[in-house]
RNA sequence: GCGCCCAUAGCUCAAUUGGAUAGAGCGUUUGGCUACGGACCAAAAGGUUGGGGGUUCGAGUCCUCCUGGGCGCACCA
């Protein structure tokens, strides 16, 4: 039991003995804004005062005087202004807590709360129709920290990557390689179009295939065989570049895989349960039965299936595949999805909740304060992968990781290139790589051991009590930040972290002469090394011991 | 026109999901190492949270209207 339920326990047991109320609400600890108000806080008799109609400041008081907790984890209780309930942590606990760290190691942080439930997370997803640019290296540093975040909670969670390789898309795709081909050999018509692919990449592809094969496709006179050989090609290239990236997915699922049998199947799912309907020679889904703004087409007039009817067949397979939620990434611009993907799984006879989707915002690159114009019809966007060689994977991921995901994030070059106390990725780092470096000092001095045995009930100046306090709440933010989705607040701690460190580190020497406080600083700091470890291994960016 | 997202210090962003005096970094000004990494630390200045109204003990956060920006509103994917 982390310290945060066992002060609940003592609150909400302070409430129901003194009868201030016999079922209270939830017991809900903050970390106070500032420092004076306290290690930790509650509002509830604030709540209580409200439902009972009474003054929040007796109801506050009374509980403090009747709360018991075990010894050694409260040093005090205040009750303050409108009747907040402020409680300063005893060093016992804090000192604990380190203890603890240094017990779990990578493990600090986990939990169970999860339970093992399977759940899956979809994201980038991009098309196999040219190379990954920037707004899907953001999805990718987003969803693979929300894949880490879940295992770290105790979910069964799985990364997954839809390929859609199929459709018109693709087929637009064969027709423009086709062109770099006849291109290539001096073979093109007349006014021959290159069509939806002008970028140079399918030029490459097209390098690099024999003239013989081109024949032989050729004679089969189909666009088919062009348009599977570049999506091959360019998904091959997408795993390279999620690779180098860092970012590793369980399952790749292609779209084709579902045709025809499964969207074959689902439609007949949707026309069973009395949700589908003809009209002008299309089938229709009921989607507005479900607070969509519109009805959406399953089967077009031509008699082809839709990417929504396809989109239906794999989220059907999600749930034959076990996954008690799945969590889907969208791009900024398919956020309209989000209502009849909801529908879908209604009638797919999903839980509610099973359905989640987050959509990850914009992604502007500047130079400084002068916005990159991309236009991926004209062929001009920066890649993924030149974003990677540019500023690398941790630089790349951390700044993505820094916004809140749903919001647009300006992305600065400029700045992500500086390695200098400019760029917050390697403030954190630095705290890291300095820490592992105190360490190297310290086992020549022979002074490493004693870190393990340490007493760390000398250590007691503000700096080092700030640092254990914010130390013991790293499991608290981990939950919230898994929980809700949000990576950012893993950023957030890191930086918070690292300056605490930082402040710490400037204000004493942990290797002295007095072996008693060296040890015990030194066991501080290197649980400290520890979790910022941890920190940054959930979001996918590197802890380096020297820089 | 309808719907969704965004708007917080000069810039980039936080704000424990309704909590206390809205906080950091960068930039600006000023100061700090003869010992473990100066990619660091400290101090100052910087705000009507885009605007109006509402809900309540309490609003950056919730409801409403308005302004400005982005994206959707295909028998495309």
């Amino acid at each position: 039991m982390g310290f945060q339920e066992v002060i609940q326990k003592g609150i909400t047991s302070a409430i129901k003995s003194t009868g201030i109320a016999v079922d209270g609400p939830e017991v809900i600890l903050e970390k106070p804004r500032m420092k004076e108000h306290g290690d930790i806080c509650t509002p509830v008799a604030l709540t209580l005062a409200k439902a009972l109609k009474k003054n929040p400041i007796g109801i506050a008081e009374q509980i403090a005087e009747s709360a018991n907790f075990p010894p050694d984890t409260i040093a005090s209780v205040e009750v303050v202004k409108p009747g907040f309930i402020n409680m300063r942590l005893a060093h016992g606990v804090l000192v604990e807590n380190i203890r603890e760290v240094h017990r779990l190691g990578d493990d600090y942080g986990r939990s169970g709360l999860g339970n093992g439930e399977k759940c899956q997370v979809e994201y980038v997803s991009a098309n196999p129709t040219g190379p990954l640019v920037v707004v899907s290296a953001r999805a990718a540093a987003v969803g693979s920290a929300i894949v880490n975040l879940l295992r770290a909670v105790g979910f069964d969670a799985e990364g997954e990557y839809y390929v859609n390789d199929f459709g018109n898309q693709i087929e637009a795709l064969g027709k423009s390689l086709r062109f770099r081909v006849k291109e290539r050999f001096g073979r093109l018509d007349n006014g021959e179009e290159i069509g939806a692919y002008p970028g140079d990449y399918l030029k490459t592809i097209a390098g690099r295939i024999s003239e013989d094969l081109v024949t032989e496709w050729e004679r089969e006179n189909s666009v088919a065989r062009y348009a599977e050989h570049a999506a091959n090609e360019l998904l091959r290239s997408i795993k390279a570049d999620l690779e180098l990236y860092g970012v590793h997915f369980d399952n790749f699922f292609r779209e084709s895989s579902l045709h025809p049998a499964l969207v074959e199947k689902a439609r007949t799912l949707v026309d069973d349960k009395g949700y589908s309907y003809l009209h002008d020679g299309a089938l229709h889904f009921r989607t507005t039965d479900f607070g969509d703004e519109k009805d959406r087409v399953l089967v077009k007039s031509d008699g082809n299936p839709t990417y929504f009817l396809a989109d239906i067949a794999y989220h059907m397979t999600k749930l034959e595949r076990g996954y008690t939620r799945v969590i889907d990434l969208l791009g900024p611009d398919h956020h309209g999805h989000i209502p009849r993907m909801q529908a879908a799984a209604k009638v797919l006879g999903a839980p509610d909740n099973w359905f989640e989707a987050i959509v990850v915002g914009w992604v502007r690159l500047m130079e400084g304060n002068k916005p990159i114009s991309m236009s991926k019809r004209a062929g001009e966007f920066i890649t993924m992968r030149e974003l990677i060689n540019d500023v690398g994977p941790d630089v790349a991921k951390y700044f993505f990781l820094m916004r809140r995901t749903n919001a647009p994030l300006d992305f600065d070059l400029e700045l992500a290139r500086k390695q200098s106390d400019e760029n917050p990725v390697y403030y954190v780092q630095y705290a890291h790589a300095r820490i592992a470096s105190v360490t190297r000092f310290a086992a020549e001095r022979g002074a490493a051991r004693l870190g393990q045995k340490a007493n760390l009930s000398v250590i007691s100046s503000p700096e080092e009590r700030d640092l254990m306090v914010h130390l013991i709440y790293y499991p608290y933010v981990v939950e919230g930040a898994a929980l809700s989705r949000e990576p950012h607040r893993l950023t957030v701690y890191a930086k918070e972290l690292a300056s605490l460190f930082h402040q710490f580190y400037h204000q004493h020497r942990i290797v002295t002469g007095d072996q008693d406080l060296s040890s015990a600083r030194l066991a501080l700091a290197e649980a400290t090394m520890q979790v910022v470890r941890n920190t940054l291994s959930l979001l996918g960016v590197n802890a380096p011991r020297s820089m």
